[in-house]
DNA sequence: CTCATCACTTAGCACCAGCCGA
DNA sequence: TCGGCTGGTGCTAAGTGATGAG
């Protein structure tokens, strides 16, 4: 089959996969025309433990109430983590767990302290360890819910669903100092269930002897279950995993969204530069924020409810705390240093030499105020969303972020692929690419317990093949003197097989030393979290097949089948 | 405008299955 | 065959942004 043909399969390939798309697409939010299935999966009763695991109280063992019994065991389960020696997880739980208690039990038991919960983790440390054994049937039985509950019919679409459990209850865990850590998330029944599907399917039955909160047929919404959580009063939902159709076309449409961006960017970063002079304040804040989230990806920053929740920013809710200028830092001039706690209160710190005028702005807004005061005071994500809607049509300020991770994707894998390296190292240069946008967008992760000894048994396995290789150099070496004396044919062929054998242990250690090199750029970095929602799929692809490289090297089973969308559409001259 | 509500995307971490080397 | 390591997966918290009432 010549090129051409095969270029024109794809096209019409891609044709009829956009036309499958399109053909479902449907206006005025309607999402889907018919949708089943099962319902969601409970959590398991709670199982007493045996009498003879106990439970003490200032020393002394007590029998407690089923309720109040089951709710020490979440405590008890945690006992291991440092968690449980925080004062305000302490005392949440405690209170929390008095409310299950029962009048007596609630006389008796009084200080948190005086409680024993040993018995109880060592049984179920013990009880883990078995269940390892035993994992045969449970896998089965496992498979087993998962084909009867873990796939829905949308549309004409058998579609996995991603989190058909519905959440155990336990003790509430925030991330950072949250100050809702360690209260009581309760047990969700069928009462507490909104099941949404439409009217002409079969509809999931609620286990013997309960009912749905409610059953309901909205087909503008992408959801299967939801019900109320106690711990924040917010909604959580059961929807579709992301190899699905409705999660692929979104996600496809956030990066067209991006890809318009990049169109008009230069009008917009142009126009920002001159609100920065303007005569309004407010139109100034929004400018420098702007820049900033535009030059630093930083999120928006939507305003949170003060005690509810961790004490995170993005930009828009920056306070003069988290911000020092600088008109002088380590031979840059007009330095603005960012300290704050992000998302999942991931430390943001980053010292940008910006330009003169950011940097008199930035002052400007800092002027008479305390460090806790808001450095926007007259911007919100919901004013610089609507600013950026009149600049282009479904720009908002997340788009940015992805934008400048996919374009940075992009002009890094042109940087830093070079043609002549093999497979390990393109795949290393694509790596480090996406580290760049990792970097960027501040997807952290703490350094693995295991690293240090990981990273030393790489360096100990690298030694032993650099061993190896002089050795077979060695080899080589004297099979070459020898051939020169012998002059047979036998000899030569010794020769030939001891320079395969160096080759082949040059390019294995080469493939050790990469890795190294890789494993410890990622120490501290996720590049987990850009991959999945940053980076346009296609860019990957079409590096994949530009310098053919198989796409499994970049993605894996899971990460196909999320971007099966894109692994179809894009050739190799795709451009973000 | 503020505020609450809702729907949906983005995020890090714990845990476990399966693989690899001893 | 076993035990340790690691990539993948599940889990669910924590964001964004739209919408609509007051």
């Amino acid at each position: 089959m010549t090129k051409w043909i095969k270029k024109q399969r794809r096209e019409d390939r891609r044709k009829t996969m956009r036309q499958a798309w399109e053909e479902e697409r449907y206006t005025d939010g309607v999402k889907w025309r018919f949708l089943e299935h099962k319902g969601p999966v409970f959590a398991p009763p709670y199982e007493p433990i045996p009498g003879n695991v106990r439970f003490y109280y200032d020393g002394k063992q007590m029998k407690l109430s089923p309720e109040a019994e089951e709710v020490a065991t979440f405590f008890a389960k945690m006992l291991d983590h440092e968690y449980t020696t925080k004062d305000i997880f302490r005392k949440n739980f405690f209170k929390d767990w008095r409310k299950e208690m029962t009048p007596e039990e609630k006389a008796k038991i009084t200080d948190l302290s005086k409680c024993n919960f040993t018995e109880m983790s060592v049984y179920f440390k013990a009880q883990s360890e078995a269940r390892k054994q035993m994992s045969k049937d449970e896998k089965l039985e496992n498979e087993r819910v998962l084909q009867e509950y873990g796939f829905c019919v949308m549309d004409n679409h058998k579609e996995r669903i991603a989190n058909f459990r519905i959440e155990p209850p336990g003790l509430f865990r925030g991330r950072g100092d949250h100050p809702k850590m360690g209260m009581l998330k309760r047990r969700i029944r069928p009462e507490d269930v909104i099941v949404n599907c439409s009217k002409d399917s079969k509809h999931p039955k609620p286990p013997p002897g309960t009912k749905w909160k409610e059953v309901r047929h909205d087909n503008k919404v992408t959801w299967l279950v939801s019900w109320n959580e106690n711990i924040q009063g917010s909604i959580k939902y059961i929807m579709l995993n992301p190899s699905s159709r409705i999660k692929g076309e979104k996600d496809w449409q956030k990066y067209e969204t991006a890809r318009r961006l990049k169109k008009c960017v230069d009008r917009i970063r142009n126009q920002y530069r001159e609100d920065w002079k303007s005569k309004e304040m407010r139109i100034r804040q929004r400018a420098v924020a702007l820049y900033f989230i535009d030059k630093l990806a930083l999120r928006a920053g939507n305003e949170k409810e003060e005690g509810e929740t961790a004490d995170t920013v993005g930009c828009c809710s920056l306070r003069v705390e988290h911000i020092n200028l600088y008109p002088e830092k380590d031979g840059q001039e007009f330095v603005v240093e960012f300290d704050f706690l992000g998302k999942d209160s991931i430390r943001y710190y980053n010292k940008v030499p910006v330009e003169k005028r950011v940097y008199k702005n930035v002052q400007l807004f800092m002027e008479n105020k305390q460090p806790e005061d808001d450095l926007f005071d007259r911007l919100n994500t919901s004013i610089l969303n609507k600013h950026l809607q009149e600049l282009m049509d479904g720009l908002t300020a997340k788009v940015f972020r992805t934008y400048n991770a996919s374009i940075t994707l992009q002009q890094q894998l042109k940087e830093l692929t070079n043609p002549d390296e093999n497979v390990p190292a393109k795949i290393l240069s694509y790596n480090r690419a996406n580290r760049a946008v990792a970097i960027l967008c501040n997807h952290q992760r703490a350094p693995p317990k295991t690293f240090e000894k990981s990273m030393q048994t790489l360096q100990t396995k690298i030694d032993a093949k650099k061993d190896q290789l002089s050795d077979a150099r060695r080899e080589l070496k004297s099979a070459k003197a020898d051939a020169k004396v012998r002059r047979d044919e036998k000899s030569k062929r010794a020769v030939e097989a001891k320079k395969k054998a160096v080759e082949r242990i040059e390019e294995q250690l080469m493939k050790l030393e990469v890795q190294a090199t890789d494993r410890e750029e990622n120490k501290q970095i996720a590049l987990g979290t850009s991959k999945l929602n940053y980076l346009d799929p296609r860019i990957s692809v079409a590096w994949c097949k530009k310098w053919e490289i198989p796409v499994e090297k970049i993605y894996n089973k899971t990460q196909r089948e999320k971007f099966a969308w894109a692994i179809d559409m894009a050739d190799d001259d795709y451009e973000f």
